[in-house]
DNA sequence: CATGAATGAGGCTTCATTCAT
DNA sequence: TATGAATGAAGCCTCATTCAT
């Protein structure tokens, strides 16, 4: 399909970019310099997308992508194990701080940018629904798992956050002991 | 004083970057902008400081005063009341998250450039010793204040993160809540 | 051939800017003068060289080619004239005098600028072995054609220096006789 | 007197502004860097000087008093020496070169600036007139001193343009070989 | 499908100068 | 005598984008 090509080639321009994002910052994802790496010409951008704006939300929803295919091999892990999950979220490792790093100047942007907003919203209320259906799975007992997902996912956030700024802050073992005291707290006796 | 004179005109500059940054994002802080809401002309900028950097580690230090003046007005109220410090961290209200939102760039910007770097590392230790500081004075029987510290500042940033990009998301009680029970699972038994 | 049509804009361009430079000097060659002097817009210029710097390496090299005509033609002249040749190098007229105009700020900045030194140092290489290829065709018995020929080139330029302050310093028949009689006490008995 | 106090601290600020020529360059003379090696303000210069030009003017009769003071030592010298005389005008040691290098940026200022121009003129007369002072108290039976001076005086800017680009083109005994065999050339049967 | 040419706006910085003190 | 504050103009360069090919 003609369709499909198209597609197939925003995604690979998309994935230039976010790389470029990561290791050089948001300011750094010029026209230019995409368009450099991916070894065309700058009017390619133009060509694929009709604004820079939608070649940064292509390349926002690489993130998303990520963050599917990571639910999805923990649904395919059995048991389903939740610390194990919102582990694999954190930004633990040199790849997944790769991931993590385009982030921040993403949701910068979408602090005052709708469509960047939209997609942001779109994520978290995602992310949330995976880890609550989780929570569901293994602690069918808990009230309101909608609730326990979102604080589950602000720990995830804080920590990678640190570990982005500092590596050395959390030991693979405290990320794992925080996360499961944390886990452990919220689906017992409320 | 000529030599203070100088300082309180950087400031005042300082705090109009600030408010363009939390207004309009980090990139539209540029001199220009900048030097026409003060209400001179570009070259102001130059005359008091080096460079544009130098603006701008002002500019992020107008946070630092901010966290300051919050952890000595805890301090003050007696008796001390770890929770209401840390909720007073949060990006609860509106004034609180204009105070955060310039810090999504800021910390962006952080990861590729040295000199926010270190500033934000600066700032990282300093909370972190703050909230130790009052886990020790309130709850001395604590093994280890610090990770104490660190875990709940990853809760105060993960909140507040997600209430930048949804003030509805949590609810006042609900940051309450979620963090005095975290203060309490931290400080008891371990 | 795409190639030499960018070339050729840029000798275009980079006549303009050593006639700006001839005509005012090395300063005013901004970008901005000698964009509004070719008729586009200043980032034309961006466009076709990397650098200003790299603008005025093209500009500097017309004088090399200026050189090398006359060279050509020289040499085609028959039989070759060593003196001949010599005043052809002289800043005499008024066409002369505007090759050798811009020069004075470029070998200005040749003092501190490598790539410009490098430029001038091919510059003086190549025109001693002219001079000197043509002593050794006309005075085959002299012992060291590049020696002479070296201050034969001191001479040129110390005369056309005076010449560009002063266009009545030196009469035509003045130089004439200067670079005839200077001939002659060179090639002779040694 | 007050006036001289004047006068010195103008010549204080020519001479550093001059030494800055000299080290990078007439466009690294700028104001600001001028009162910064001086140790005062910028305003120090429309202070004393009623413009940048003056200053430059100023800065270029440095260039004067040491040609007359050379030639002073040489007409001090018994016999006076006209092929020392000379070759004391050449850049052959680093204090010389020192003294030409701020002229290339000045001399091509005078191309288009009149005050530079009238400068220069005034120079080049008063070295003709000194040079054929001497041609014409040692060689008393020369028919015209003054071409003669001038064109000695072409040798000695010739050879020194080279000198300033390559310092190893000229060895001190080839200079002085070349200015002998000329006063020789010149001043014998006409 | 892909390009190179060209643009207008704007980026930060530096300049020489003036003014009030 | 000397200063710091402030300016307007201009410096080079980079940006995202459009257009004709």
């Amino acid at each position: 399909m003609a369709e499909s090509d198209h597609d197939e080639r925003r995604r690979a321009i998309a994935q230039v970019a976010i790389g470029l994002i990561a290791r050089e910052g948001l300011e750094a994802a010029t026209v230019r310099r995409i368009a450099a790496e991916v070894g065309f010409s700058t009017t390619i951008v133009t060509h694929y997308f009709a604004d820079k704006q939608e070649l940064l939300l292509w390349a926002y929803r690489a993130f998303d992508e990520w963050a599917r295919e990571r639910f999805e091999r923990a649904m395919a892990h059995q048991p389903v194990d939740l610390v194990g999950y919102l582990m694999s979220m954190c930004a633990v490792d040199e790849v997944d701080k790769a991931n993590w790093r385009p982030l921040l100047g993403i949701w910068d942007r979408a602090l005052r940018d709708p469509a960047f907003a939209a997609e942001l919203h779109g994520w978290i209320d995602t992310t949330i629904a995976r880890i609550a259906a989780i929570v569901r799975m293994r602690h069918p007992q808990c009230a309101d798992p909608i609730t326990i997902a979102r604080r589950l996912l602000a720990m995830v956030q804080g920590i990678s956050l640190q570990l982005l700024f500092d590596g050395e802050s959390w030991t693979n073992e405290a990320v794992r002991g925080a996360i499961a005291s944390e886990v452990e707290l919220l689906v017992s006796a409320r």
